[in-house]
Order: C-alpha cells, then structure tokens, then sequence
RNA sequence: GCCCCCGUAGCUCAGUGGAUAGAGCAUCCCCCUCCUAAGGGGAGGGUCACACGUUCGAUUCGUGUCGGGGGCACCA
C-alpha cells in the first residue's frame, strides 16, 4: 500500500484490493458512506451487497471474504459486518490526527481539489441589461455566479468569469432615448415621455450630467422628435419606435454620444455595484462587437449550410424544431435585424471557439425555455452542445417582518441590489443568497439577515472564526510553531469529531463543484462552527499540559483555516473579532 | 395545453439507492469564579403529499394523481 494521505482514499484502495478477488477493478465502484451512527463507525461499505447478486452469494458472505483479504492498516481498529451486509470501519484516532497538521502545512490549499485537473471552464453570470440599477434578482445570480467560480477554482479548474453586455438592442436604444427625452425637457423642449420607457430617477441623473458637460449641443425641437409617431395610448411600442428612429435621424453622429454615455454610465454603476459586492469579472463581451466582426452573419450562414433555416413571412427562421424544441424560432426578423437569439448562437458559437472545456451559462429561471434552441442551434452548427451547461436561477423574494417586499419594475421601486447591501450588509447577502440550491426559490428573510443575534447563521459561522482567534491571541505564541507538534495527544471525542469534519472540506469542495452547488459549502461551515463551538465548551484550550495545549492549538488554528478559505469560497468576510457590545452600538448608530 | 421547480418536524430548510431521516428557529428545562454566553447541553415534535412500479433495499429512481410557485414573443 502507498502512504496513506487522507483516510478515505486510504480505505478506498483497501477495499478495491479486497473486492479484486469478486470483479475486475475497473468494475468495482467502491462507496465508502459515512454512516449517521457512531455506532456504525468511521465508513460504511456496501460493496458486499452491490455484489451479491451477479455472484448469487449471500451478501454477509460476501462480506466475510472481502474484510478476510482486507490489507493491513495501522489505521483500522476493527471492521464489523452488520445488517444485511455492511462493512463497517472503525477507525483509531491516528488515523485522524494528521489531518489538522494536513490542513496546516497545506495552508490556503488546503481543499484543492482533483475534479477539475486544470481545465478550462467559463461561467458567464449576471449579464444583465446596462439599462438601470442591479435588482436583487440580479443580486443572487451574482452571488451563487461568484461563489460557484471560487468552488470551481477551488476543485482545480482554471476558470473565467464573464459578463455579457447587451449593448446593441433595442434596450438600450430606449435608454439613450429616455435619457435624452428628459435632456430635452433641461433645455424647455417637452416631449410626452412615454410610460414604456426608462422612468427611474437615474436617468434624470444622467441626462442632468449631459447637460452640464454639454450644454445645448443636443437640443433638438420637441415637435420633430414625436413628428409622424403613432398614438402613444394605442400603439406604445411603435409609438417608441418612431420616437427612436427619429431621436437617430435627427442627432445623426451625436446619437452614439447618447447612447454610449447612458451605456458607460449604467455599466459603471453596475460594475462598481458587483465590485463593492466582491463580484468581480475577467472579461466583459459586447454584444455590439457580434454585430460588427460579423459573426452573427457567419453563425447564421453555418446553420444554413447545414440546411437548417427557411424562409417564411419575410423571415428566416431556424428549424429548432428538429432539436427538440417545441417551435421554431426566427433569427433575422422581417424588418432584417437579428433577433437577440441570432446574437446567442453567434455568442455561444465564439465561446466554444476561445477553447474552454465547458461553459456555464448562469440565467434567471424565466430563461428555461430559452436552453432547447440554444443547444438546438449549437448542435446543428455541429458543436458539442453538451460542453455547455445552463445553471438556473429562481427569484429571490424579500420579506420584511414577515409580508413579501413587492418588487415591480415597472413604477421603478424595485429593490436594488445596492439597497439590499446597505439594509443587511454585503456578508450577509452573499451569505443568504447562496443558501438555498440556486433552481430553488429563494424567501430571504431580511429580519434574520440584519439581526445581530445567534439566529443568524452567518454570524454563528463567523463568530467561531473570531472565537479562535481570540484563543490564539491569548496564548501569544509563535503560530508557525503549531505546524510541527504531536497530534497524538488529541484523543477527545470532540475533537475527534472536528478532525473529521476538517477531513470532509476537500470532498465537500469537490462535490460542491461537480453538483454547481455553492450552498452545500455554507452548510458544511455551519457543521463545521458548531463543532468548533461544541469543542469551544468541553475543552479548555490554554492548558498547563504544554503538548496538549500545543496539540489542541493546532487543531483550532486548522479550523480557522478552514473557516477562512471556506467563507472565502462565499464571499463572506472572517472577522477575527466580533462583539455583541461592538454589534449592539453598530446597529444603534446606523 | 406544453415545459421547469417544489411538497420532509409548528415555521424556514438540509439530506441520501441503504441500517433508528437531520439542522436552525419556535416551545420547555438546564449551564458563565474559567480562552468572547453572538456559546453549550437536554426534552418534546415526522405516514419524507398520495398511489403504483423498478430494486435485496425507495424519503431518494420511474410513471401517474393531488397541491403550491414560475415560464411559454419576429422582447431582451
């Protein structure tokens, strides 16, 4: 047997030797649970009864012969055959103890896990229209986007964090008109402005910005701007048109100042927003540049290569049927501009071409019929439409002293993002927004997320941190000297049970990873706090007993490690102090 | 009509093809002369929505039913 590392792995290549006698190794997936009993010991083996049935043996057989040929372990107590056909292992305490200097000597690393093997992996998240403040739907994409790129990172895959900016639509043609329409009432020409566009008080501001940087230069008369526009009341959307292709027509060139200004200002905000949340991106792709190098063309002109468009009303219309999908879907409209989906397959086309492995596409969950036609047209382009996997997002509902916070975009009194932020703070958010598996709806409670109190997990995790901390302040030794001490001296049940959950952090990384499930990594830290704080009220730390006090230092020092990296992985600050006096007068002063 | 998510303790939710299903909150009872009580220990509380299948074994997988939420544009 090689040197044994961690003691699963360990056991795991034991019992593959045992069962070789029974199925070639490449057929043996050995499953090593670990049992909710203590009285079932450190793992449980079900390979006997897995088994059972292609040798027609009975499965406590079966299990009699693979523990007979079990090699010797220095680590193995004892091993038991219980119920229909377990195995149990017992394991003695040595077999733990190196796990804390593990962690030690590992340092940040620690966790690094084997899934990824260093490839490439993009996850696009938030990608929300620059035409307004972040929401707090956009909130929880952000958070579970950044939180599941550090996981992957953490499980070793090298990963990129993109936004994708729609900058070409006719979003933000209604933006950069909203914006000038108020520009022009700075400047006494009065436009109606329509109930469809952009009311929100920022874009006040920006035209407010224009005018002081500019003066009149924009100015235009108010009659031509609504010149030859349907009714308002009974044609909204064509009335906003022609207000669009007129606000075009008349600001020739300086129709791209607008445009462009609404467009950096709103995408500042917004990166300045995910900054402060610790959101942070590598790339920023334009729509508008698909448009330009003319890859949308040559996407569309793939999918008809292959027989794969038709023409019909004026319209070219991808066959999406053929892949699944319940209809077909028109790519360049009548009017012969692409639609957003044109830009989507020329968009997931370029990914695949940057050379990632897989991309993730993280989308709010009123995205899910939109999945068939995007693999149905990478597909039919020919590419591996499996490369590409899209995490779901449900909506986050607010709650405030127990009513839901109504949210509506329309009268511009959504919740911002920003908002949500200063009311409980940027921890917390990240905190409660990765709680919950993303495909999941989210009630986040904002009273338990401000409270200062033990109800609130985040706290409870982050208090463990700063409780160690305090010790390790108190003893004011050398932290350096605590990578090199004899762990034999830690035999207590308690910190057995720490050992062993320090020992689960790289398989919770791992299968965090593999299952894009950010929120097992918050579940495991609160496991892993409240054992710290159990261990907190048995043991004293600061003994006379020199080793033991070392032993047991080393231990707490491994767990703050753990927190660190762990709450890291969420975004989640470690605080190495916190009081309630400090946190009372906080919440009194705010 | 079609598609997606959900149904587990009073509430909010984890969890797993395995052996007696967990946590927090809430309720009740204990624990600071001691490294931070934002802590710890204990008690009560369950037909894992229902039915049928697959399996040695189903709360977990499949089908159906009921109940709740969301989505189905030549919008982005």
């Amino acid at each position: 047997m090689t040197h044994p590392q961690d003691p699963k792995s360990h056991l795991i290549a034991l019992f593959q030797h045992a069962a070789g006698q029974f199925a070639k190794a490449e057929h043996l997936i050995i499953d090593l649970e670990r049992p909710k009993q203590a009285s079932h010991g450190d793992f449980a083996c079900n390979v006997a009864m897995q088994l059972a049935k292609a040798l027609k043996r009975n499965p406590r057989e079966v299990a009699q012969a693979i523990v007979a040929s079990l090699p010797a372990s220095e680590w193995v107590e004892k091993t038991e055959i219980a119920g229909p056909g377990f195995i149990n292992v017992f394991l003695k305490a040595s077999a733990w103890q190196n796990v804390a200097l593990q962690a030690l000597a590992a340092g940040e690393q620690f966790g690094r896990g084997t899934l990824g093997q260093g490839k490439k992996i993009q996850i696009e998240f938030v990608s929300a229209n620059p035409t307004g403040p972040l929401h707090v739907g956009h909130g929880r994409g952000a958070a579970f986007g950044a939180s599941l790129a550090n996981v992957l990172t953490h499980a070793g895959y090298q990963v990129q964090r993109e936004y994708y900016v729609n900058d070409a639509g006719r979003q933000m043609d209604i933006l950069a008109l909203s914006t000038w329409l108020r520009y022009l009432a700075l400047g006494n020409q009065f436009v109606p402005f329509p109930a469809n566009a952009y009311q929100g008080d920022y874009v006040g501001a920006m035209a407010d910005s224009i005018y002081a940087l500019h003066g009149e230069r924009y100015l235009r008369p108010a009659a031509e701007v609504s010149a030859d526009a349907p009714d308002a009341a009974g044609d909204p959307e064509g009335h906003l048109d022609a207000l669009i292709a007129n606000a075009k027509r008349l600001l020739g060139a300086d129709y791209a100042y607008v445009h462009g200004h609404a467009l950096e200002e709103q995408l500042g905000d917004g990166r300045n927003d995910l900054t402060e949340f610790g959101v942070i991106f590598d790339t920023w792709f334009s729509e508008k540049t698909l448009h330009e190098s003319g890859l949308i063309d040559k996407a569309v002109k793939q999918l008809q290569q292959h027989d794969h468009i038709y023409e019909q009303n004026g319209a070219l219309w991808f066959r999406s049927t053929a892949f699944g999908d319940e209809k077909d879907r028109v790519v360049l409209r009548e009017n012969g501009i692409y639609t957003y989906f044109a830009a989507d397959i020329a968009y997931h086309l370029n990914k695949f071409e940057r050379g990632f492995d897989r991309v993730i596409d993280v989308w709010g969950a009123d995205h899910h019929g939109y999945i068939a036609r995007v693999k149905g047209a990478l597909t039919a382009a020919g590419a591996d439409a499996d490369r590409l996997t899209v995490a779901l997002v449900q909506f986050a509902v607010l709650y405030r002293n127990g009513v839901k916070a109504s949210m509506s975009t329309r009268s511009g009194q959504y919740v911002t993002l920003r908002d949500l932020r200063a009311e409980v703070g940027n921890d917390a958010a990240r905190f409660f927004y990765v709680l919950r598996k993303s495909d999941q709806h989210l009630d986040f409670d904002l009273d338990l997320a401000k409270s200062q109190s033990n109800d609130n997990p985040v706290y409870y995790i982050q208090y463990a941190h700063a409780r160690i901390c305090s010790v390790l302040s108190a003893w004011g030794g050398v932290e350096a000297d605590l990578a090199d001490v004899d762990t034999s001296r830690l035999q207590h049940p308690q910190e057995l049970t720490l050992l062993r959950r320090l020992a689960e952090f790289p398989e919770t990384v791992d299968a965090a990873a593999r299952d894009l499930a950010p929120h097992s990594i918050a579940y495991y830290l609160k496991d892993l706090a409240a054992e710290l704080h159990g261990l907190y009220a048995t043991c004293q730390f600061l003994v006379d007993d020199e080793e033991l006090k070392l032993a047991r230092l080393s231990l707490i020092a491994a767990t703050r490690l753990v927190l660190q990296v762990g709450l890291g992985l969420l975004g989640v600050s470690a605080p190495e102090r916190m009081s309630r006096e400090e946190a009372t007068t906080n919440e009194a002063g705010a």
